[in-house]
DNA sequence: ATTATTTGCGCAAACGATTGCCTCATCGCT
DNA sequence: AGCGATGAGGCAATCGTTTGCGCAAATAAT
């Protein structure tokens, strides 16, 4: 299929004198091709296009034909140079540590979605979880001068950010933030959508429920064990520290936790998991052991992936609201973005909401 | 949070003349800073910058210097200017459905992850499978001065993509193609998939065999379609056109055609879907009908989306390797972008593999 | 018939980086 | 001393748009 890619038509040789271009696909369609083409000059081209006729005093006339001919050459403004002139590029970046996880995907759209509804793209980074990247990638969209990036960082500290606080670059971060950082964020309310989970299992008689956490120490994992412990504490169920249990938002941990768990823990009546990966890990370690949801083991996820009501055992699951917290990471930014002052800061928590599916069993009356 | 956004303080008035900027955030360091720091001329900067000390004989004192200034201020280059004078954006497009259907976040994982390795970004549009917005997308993206773009097309026809063909903007067709549009393309084996697929079923005693088909017209959907008939055929099983129902990609085509299948063709033992939405939709009318799967009924599904195995019933299935999809398409987009001269028109059709899981029952001893 | 306005539009300078073509020194060699 | 070769780096144009001035012609006011 590419026989000729060799070059050795006569058309391309390289022979002499480069001879005005080859007619290789013509650029593009500039200010100046339709300047001439009208005999009008680039300046009042401009004008028009841009919606300044009126402003500019173009006679009525000469707008037309100006129009006529944009459509003739189906002209499209060069947004480079645009956005050299006037620094603004309508692009935002977009920051994920996984696209293909269902979480981020769902943010992912709903920002793309709101981006464009103002005009905007997004440029979108995939940071694979790993902080070097991460950083890597706002580097990089700086240098594309986007105008503002929601960002869902990784890692436990947010120290490499704070060279963007209150800087130059509106960011907005989404899901994790940090509490000594003053960056505007958005976040599910981990606390309060955790305690219910966990007030839900403690109603139908659950008392030995075990916690599988994701990355300590970031804040969506703090709050989710808070809201667990506290939870425990309002119904006057004891803490084991033991049964908080796992280091990392990933399947695997989910899966090892959980073996280690039905091996070590038999007491345990249920299990809460910090994120929608944990979950599929213990889901598979359960089926490994053979333990059956929700007559050996009940469970409940915090997050409601898509297919959580398909599940082996339909999924009792704390469902994030990826569109509004992807609009409201859209509002907060534009917000920044189209206000001449620097950063607000602020954090707007989302709430959760609890859907009560198959995954969980009632051991006892309710006692609530 | 805005007391001040009505701008009255001071220093931000215009009361007269513009003062000198405010201040305000200092832009970006430039080469004309560097240059003004150092003593030397722009030029000078740049070439030490991009690389070509050498090539320009910069003596290495300078360059030294120069390095170490650019370090001191961070100096980043602006991509706007770079991109307009050297006509390269180091940006490509992706333009997809439905960015949180698990098969294109596959596809855009890959494809971000591959364009970074050639240092390339990626400007996401979702395309919410309206081919008007599709259109504009590419609009979009070609006024961005994107280098090439990945595109998963939308609707039966690909007309309105004629205008790409040997255009100026490299374009590569991922999943949908069109046979009548010479665009490189990069596909799976779809019809060897759904033969596959199917033969499984008959090796596995099925006879009436339902074909949940997406949206017809679309080169997936006729290549599955075919592929089912293939293997009927080859065991000369004869097809029923009342069989093949659907009519789009989506899971309420899956549900309502699964509701009427139930009731219309009670002979049916199994079920291929066409799609992972498909299969969604069908699973949730099963589950109404109060069906079991694989004893009352199997089920294949088209793509294997990662919670196939974690279904009620795992699902054999037939599995798209989004990673080599995403892989090959990135690779055809460079093959035009790097090479000078124009588009190449191939296509690309990656191999599926079956995944048996245990969604189908054996009827009878295979007679294979 | 002049002097004001208004209409309608062009000039040229940005924006920031790149690059072909020069220009000075300095050095080596006869 | 004279001449070319080489080393080190600057000038200015360019990419495509936008915009503050400014300028001519046409219309209005005096």
């Amino acid at each position: 299929m590419d026989e000729m890619s060799q070059g050795s038509n006569l058309e391309n040789g390289r022979t002499s004198k480069p001879k005005a271009e080859v007619a290789r696909a013509k650029p593009h369609p500039t200010l100046q091709c339709i300047a001439d083409r009208s005999g009008l000059s680039a300046s009042t081209i401009s004008r028009v296009l841009s919606g300044q006729a009126d402003r500019y005093r173009i006679s009525k006339a000469t707008e037309a034909a100006i129009r006529k001919i944009a459509k003739e050459v189906n002209f499209v403004p060069n947004q480079l140079a645009r956005g050299l002139r006037l620094k603004k590029t309508l692009n935002v970046g977009l920051v994920i540590p996984d696209v293909s996880n269902p979480f981020f995907a769902g943010i992912a759209r709903q920002v793309t979605l709101g981006a464009r509804k103002h005009e905007y793209s997004v440029v979108l980074c995939d940071s694979q979880d790993n902080i070097e990247l991460e950083l890597r990638s706002l580097a990089l969209l700086q240098s594309q001068h986007v105008e503002g990036v929601v960002l869902c960082p990784v890692g436990q500290s947010g120290q490499h950010l704070a060279q963007f606080v209150g800087g130059k670059l509106p960011l907005v971060l989404v899901d994790r933030f940090f509490s000594d950082l003053p960056l505007p964020y958005v976040s599910s309310d981990n606390v309060t959508g955790a305690r219910q989970a966990t007030e839900f299992l403690l109603a139908n008689g659950h008392r030995r429920i075990a916690c599988l956490q994701g990355l300590p120490g970031t804040s969506p994992n703090e709050s989710r064990v808070r809201g667990y412990k506290e939870a425990l504490a309002k119904h006057q169920v004891p803490i084991d520290e033991a049964l908080v249990v796992g280091d990392s938002f990933s399947e695997q941990s989910g899966y090892i936790e959980t073996k280690l768990l039905l091996r070590n823990e038999p007491g345990v009546t249920a299990i809460l998991a910090l994120s929608n990966l944990n979950v599929l890990g213990s889901l598979r370690a359960l089926a490994e052991e053979k333990r059956n949801i929700p007559e050996d083991i009940s469970i409940v996820s915090f997050d409601d992936p898509p297919y959580a009501a398909y599940l082996a055992t339909p999924m009792t699951s704390i469902a994030q609201s990826y569109s509004e917290m992807g609009d409201v990471a859209v509002k907060l930014l534009f917000d920044q973005i189209q206000s001449t002052r620097g950063q607000s800061c602020g954090g707007i928590l989302i709430p959760t909401s609890l859907v009560v599916r198959k995954s969980v069993k009632q051991l006892q009356p309710v006692f609530n």
